[in-house]
DNA sequence: AGACTGTTAAACGATTTGGATAACCCGAGG
DNA sequence: CCTCGGGTTATCCAAATCGTTTAACAGTCT
């Protein structure tokens, strides 16, 4: 009944070992793509250890797959920090989203994997995660969006539409990261100076087109 | 050496029922997911007539890869319509890229798939297909808004990253579908309308977005 | 020493792919 | 009519994996 101590020999992070070979091979190779055989030597370890921590391929997926949402989504939350405007709140919350995905590229994919041709686990995680009023990344910027069409410092707009306009913003690049290789040279000689742009011009993009109509010019918002 | 028919037998649609069939079945369980015996029943034909028609399974992945991918950008290029002025021109673009992507998700999601945990054949499609000069969807788009920024119709503004902003907005929605679920509701009871206040929505954002700034009011742009 | 845990090597069973074969069906052409 | 040839199927086979299980091993703690 030791606390910590798992009471054997000794216990070294086997596990994260495998969580963190785990995720980076299923993130590269997707769910029927990774072989166990992979994610042991990438953990360094023999394939038998993966069932002996988890009992099969399928439990080994979900775990990660759980692990690394709620990880992730928490994470990603406390990333996005809130500012006290409008506009500084969407800028924070663009170059958190963008900064935060790039630290986390792998649990990415894997999301978005499981997206693509998934059964449902992306989905029965999410759920699970909105229904315990964990915090969802994109509703604290929703509302405060929200009070300024109150307030009139944006126009009014759909704010759905709006905030998954600038979730595809900051995440569809990396998901089509081979094809904009194509078309954005810096994509790929300086990866880190086009993310810089990006942030720049999403925000930039999105003043712009929240800005009240009506020609009167208020403040806060050049 | 006649013309039309293959000489043999009846030679009916079958290579083209295995080429639909491939698509659907890749699409929905991935490259290495997807069983032969499955894309075989989905074509109602016998397994070894695969390997009549394509020697392995590589060799079909790639066919269906290399025929769906052309098919998808000359379909997609036609499916542009240029318009004269900008704002049609860029409604034109929106509209039709959702209409057609609605039209061909399979392909859509083939594409991503290979984004996502591929081995470069996506790049190397699509980097023969700007180097053969066959139409890329996206560059009459900015070569009209290149225009426009000179007529002073929109801001300056740069456009690689506004085309992939406007990408983004139109594609990634089909990518996240199961987020997308979770938070409107009308995409899972009226998937239509919701593409239908999309576009709309995009459209909106994006001519108030790329405005011309300075408070003078160009005519078209209202 | 005994028990227990992390770990490994080896083997097992099931599945999948690639490939081959023989037969069948059916139109075309002699 | 009869053969010929290609599309098609049923069936089988060899090989390769892959996921999983089992048995044994090595430490450590009591």
């Amino acid at each position: 009944m030791a606390s910590q101590a798992p009471v054997a020999t000794r216990p070294p992070d086997t596990e994260q070992r495998i969580f963190d070979a785990a995720l980076t091979v299923f993130a590269r190779k997707g769910r029927d793509g990774a072989r166990l055989q992979e994610i042991a030597d990438h953990a360094g370890i023999n394939r038998a250890l993966l069932h002996y921590y988890f009992r099969t391929k399928e439990q080994l997926y979900e775990a990660v797959f759980e692990h690394g949402c709620r990880q992730f989504m928490t994470g990603l939350s406390q990333s996005l920090r809130a500012e006290e405007g409008v506009e500084d709140c969407l800028r924070a919350f663009v170059y958190g989203y963008i900064d935060y995905i790039y630290e986390h590229q792998d649990m990415a994919r894997l999301m978005l994997n499981e997206c693509l041709c998934g059964g449902g686990v992306l989905e029965r995680h999410l759920a699970a995660a909105i229904e315990a009023r964990e915090e969802v990344p994109g509703l604290l910027l929703e509302d405060r969006l929200r009070a300024a069409i109150g307030a009139g410092e944006i126009r009014e707009i759909d704010l759905r539409h709006t905030l998954l306009t600038i979730v595809s913003a900051c995440l569809f690049p990396f998901v089509a990261l081979p094809t904009v290789r194509l078309f954005h040279s810096r994509a790929v000689e300086d990866f880190d100076r086009f993310l810089q742009e990006r942030k720049a011009h999403i925000v930039d993009l999105l003043l712009a087109g929240l800005r009240p109509t009506g020609g009167v010019r208020r403040g806060g918002l050049a």
